[in-house]
DNA sequence: TAGATTGTTAATCGATTAACAATC
DNA sequence: TAGATTGTTAATCGATTAACAATC
């Protein structure tokens, strides 16, 4: 255990981490060795040593991860060992497509509200929750102990809605809109636009044989 | 102009900085310089200058770029100066949401079909398209010439479908679907999956205050 | 001209990988 | 014991930032 503090880089490979332990959990496997989920996961053995190793002694030389153990030890890192209450604001069809995948997300992560500007959506049912106007944000983020936003409104609306959430007290929030937002220091922001991995997949198309019929 | 191998950080900036410039071109903005850019998209001057001078010597001493011409040149970086079909598979929530998004890439990328596995599916319309049987992907691919593919069915189906999409000759994959996907050398997989920024993004939650009724 | 800003080289910083002693 | 595999240090690699001559 080291008190280094920690990159990004590797916070966002314990979600990964995470995942394909519950996969082998699920299959029933004790035990996993750096090399395996290195090349499972595309990474290196050494990185995963070494990223684990950041917060703590998880394995056993000669032997390797044990799978239950590393679940819970990744879960406490990622402050998952808690419920961790989420706002979702923008009912539209990506918030509605996000909100069913509520389920998935049984990492104890969970939407409890959803917000909309646009009035003809308040009121309206998405996965059992009802639509309410962004006005009712600051207490229902209050009540509910939400913590994390959303962002899925059209992307000239997202900064305003940014702006919101943080006067409301949120700490972190994914955002879906192609803006950069600017937020105060201590709020927290991931992109989740994925027009940018879209347009840079272009990137690396083969030239020149844009629309061939042969084989 | 350089010729060295490029890297993939840098292509992904390239999608940010288009978007930007074509905000100010809207607004009838001539020309911009790598510090006001810099100061919009929250990063340094001097690595945009260099990551623009990789690809070409596009800015003027003293005066900064020029927003057209520049936008011209990281649309033809990207391949964007030629229209790029994109399959999408998968008919679900997300998909759904995506194709609605088409509208908004008017940067020459345009999802020209649709496929599902699930009977139930096929020859429903999304967005003015008949969705497919996955059974169609190779004869569509060609007829269409389409290049990239994006991914949107559930994680368990998402490794055959690459399998699929990689076999019908597409070039590059999209991938909303929270797993790794194995795919041939040459073939360019972009993740997209949200899972891991929301849940890393529990990491940076002040401990403690879970859920406070005080204010 | 004076001020601004590029393109580029050099310096710095950070992240990944290799190597290996410790040990199960 | 012999083989496997960790945790960690050192080496490498790559990306970001600073600095500045060139020049509009």
């Amino acid at each position: 255990m080291k008190s280094e503090k920690i990159s990004d880089a590797v916070v966002r490979r314990m979600p990964v981490y995470l995942r394909y332990l519950n996969e082998l959990h699920n299959r029933d496997v004790m035990t996993v060795s750096s090399q395996e989920l290195g090349q499972n996961l595309d990474l290196n053995p050494a990185q995963i040593r070494k990223d684990l190793a950041y917060f703590g002694d998880f394995g056993r030389k000669g032997i390797g991860y044990d799978v239950a153990y590393l679940i819970e030890k990744i879960r406490q890192i990622l402050n998952l060992d808690q419920e961790i209450s989420v706002a979702l604001v923008g009912a539209g069809n990506l918030g509605q497509a996000l909100s069913n995948y509520n389920m998935y997300l049984k990492d104890n992560m969970k939407i409890v509200a959803v917000f909309d500007i646009a009035e003809a959506k308040i009121g309206t049912q998405i996965n059992y929750l009802s639509v309410q106007p962004i006005a009712e944000l600051p207490e229902t983020v209050k009540k509910l102990g939400i913590r994390i936003g959303i962002i899925t409104v059209p992307h000239w609306e997202a900064q305003r809605v940014a702006d919101q959430l943080v006067e409301a007290g949120i700490q972190a929030i994914l955002n879906f809109a192609p803006v950069i937002l600017k937020v105060p220091p201590g709020v927290r922001v991931h992109a989740a636009d994925f027009t940018t991995d879209l347009l840079s997949l272009a990137y690396y198309l083969d030239q020149g044989k844009e629309h061939s019929n042969e084989s």
